[in-house]
RNA sequence: GUGGUUGUAGCUCAAUUGGUCAGAGCAUCGGAUUGUGGUUCCGAGGGUUGCCGGUUCGAGUCCGGUCUACCACCCCA
């Protein structure tokens, strides 16, 4: 029987593989001072149609439990983090700094870097409004890919700001909520369709007001721009009024001041402004990122973003906050592709063969040296020859092979053969533990 | 959810136009080797060719359906 589509067996080399993986991004997100927490794997349904609309349940794996519960897998971390920290959010240290590394799920259909389970690094920071919390993420992001291996030649942050974009419409006065999530979710795709298909939808979309053709050219532009200068020159084309000008100085100034800090940080090397990215789901408010492979090949490694008005629309509270998540299948194809994942091999420090009568000893020995945290294995059943079990032995490659006859033992000794320099020595039985301990040294 | 490609042993792959085609290597287990050394040699187990149906004297091979995987859409929290 095989697993559910989108489902993954972890044999033991892909589940240390996969452990690895954690265990970076555990080491990072320590470094950073972000502490881990949990919630359950299962949540009511209510949680995430809050959060996402109703639109929401055919790509969750919804159900109801036997007592009619209506409940979903979690499809991401966010609505929980809400849940859990929304409750006592007056007491909530400010900021908070949070991560989790967590197994998701997703009704959609299995593709290259998208399965229907899969992992996630979250990282959060709940209660800050300032841009050190978006660069730290950002940072944090970044470091994680590196502790892999990975460097500005395999990936990069792009980097984005929804409140540019709310601007930008404004200039061209488009204030209208539903109108600007529209627009914002056009141009999501703007890059992924034909040029005309985008101007029939933007001629529904736009007020009378503005020509389809000029708005696209015009916004093709700012797209295209890598800097703030370029933005601002950009902006300048279009006829603004005085307070708009003051307010995209001011946003101008939070980015730069972002990008400051990034390089502050060590990140300029990987962080490039890009306002094609705008991610899809509304409840964004500020500045947004997406880390690609360099070339953009592929699914984004993280994405991630500030959003201020999320708490308050589940908890009736306002916090800001901003937080980014990365998922395991794009990273392990990724780390695949440069060779940065280690072979697994098991570790055994010590595999003991007996003859016949020493079995008892054997493994009297063998606890001795487990519970001195030495990873130990022996033959299982009915014992073989000599010869054989060391075959065996050999096959794991422990760093030691521990031999135990009756000869030996009349002497009150046993062998002790160390693969690396193929030596053997002749031990004390009594010492064998003393002698291991020292060799840990 | 829509379209395209695909499927042979645990893994990687063979099998002429439909006709001894169900095979090899790796891996696993056993023996050679009745007591201190891996690499050698020999052998064994393991597949109703994804599943269901159809065409045919005969299907791994052709046709239809279905499922999986992959690719492109939709979506991407």
């Amino acid at each position: 029987m095989e697993s559910l589509p989108g489902f993954r067996d972890f044999e033991p080399s892909t589940c240390a593989q996969r452990n690895a993986l954690f265990h970076g991004w555990r080491t990072v997100a320590q470094r950073f001072g972000f502490e881990e927490f949990d919630g359950p794997i299962a949540e009511p349904l209510e949680l995430f149609t809050q959060k996402s609309g109703e639109e929401i349940v055919n790509q969750l794996f919804a159900f109801e439990d036997k007592g009619g519960r209506k409940m979903a897998l979690r499809p991401e971390m966010t609505p929980s983090l809400v849940r859990i920290f929304g409750k006592n959010l007056a007491t909530l240290k400010k900021p908070t700094k949070l991560f989790n590394i967590t197994e998701q799920f997703r009704y959609e259909r299995p593709q290259k870097g998208r399965l229907r389970s899969f992992y996630q690094f979250n990282a959060d920071i709940v209660g800050e409004a300032s841009l050190s919390a978006e660069a730290e993420l950002i940072a944090l992001a970044a470091e994680s890919l590196r502790y892999f291996g990975l460097t500005e030649e395999h990936f990069y942050v792009r980097l984005s700001d929804r409140q540019l974009w709310q601007l930008w419409l404004k200039a061209f006065g488009i204030t209208d909520e539903a109108l600007v999530g529209g627009i914002l979710s056009l141009l999501d795709k703007w890059e992924r369709r034909p040029k005309e298909d985008i101007e029939k939808d933007l001629a529904k979309l736009l007020p009378s007001s503005v020509q389809a053709k000029t708005f696209f050219d015009a916004t093709e532009q700012l797209r295209h721009c890598k800097t703030l200068e370029a933005i601002k020159a950009c902006f300048s084309q279009q006829a603004t009024d005085a307070e708009l000008s003051e307010a995209l100085r001011q946003r101008l100034s939070e980015f730069g001041k972002l990008l400051h800090e990034l390089s502050a940080l060590g990140c300029e090397k990987f962080v490039a402004v890009d306002l094609t990215i705008v991610r899809g789901l509304a409840y964004y408010t500020g500045f947004v990122f997406e880390l690609f492979e360099t070339g953009n090949q592929g699914r984004a490694l993280a994405g991630g973003g500030r959003y201020d008005q999320l708490f308050e629309k589940l908890t009736r509270h306002p916090m800001p906050a901003v937080g980014f998540a990365a998922g395991d299948v794009t990273l392990t194809d990724l780390l695949n592709k440069y060779h940065l994942l280690p072979e697994y091999k098991r570790k055994i420090d010590v595999f003991c063969v007996f003859e016949e009568t020493e079995r008892d000893r054997a493994l009297r020995c063998s606890q001795m040296l487990r519970r001195e945290n030495f990873s130990v294995l022996y033959p299982f059943g009915e014992t073989k020859m000599l010869s054989k079990q060391l075959k065996k032995a050999y096959v794991e490659q422990p760093r030691y092979i521990l031999i135990f006859t009756q000869e030996l033992s009349s002497r009150g000794k046993v062998h002790v053969k160390c693969l690396a320099n193929e030596t053997t020595r002749e031990v004390g039985s009594e010492e064998v533990v003393e002698v291991f301990r020292r060799e840990r040294d």
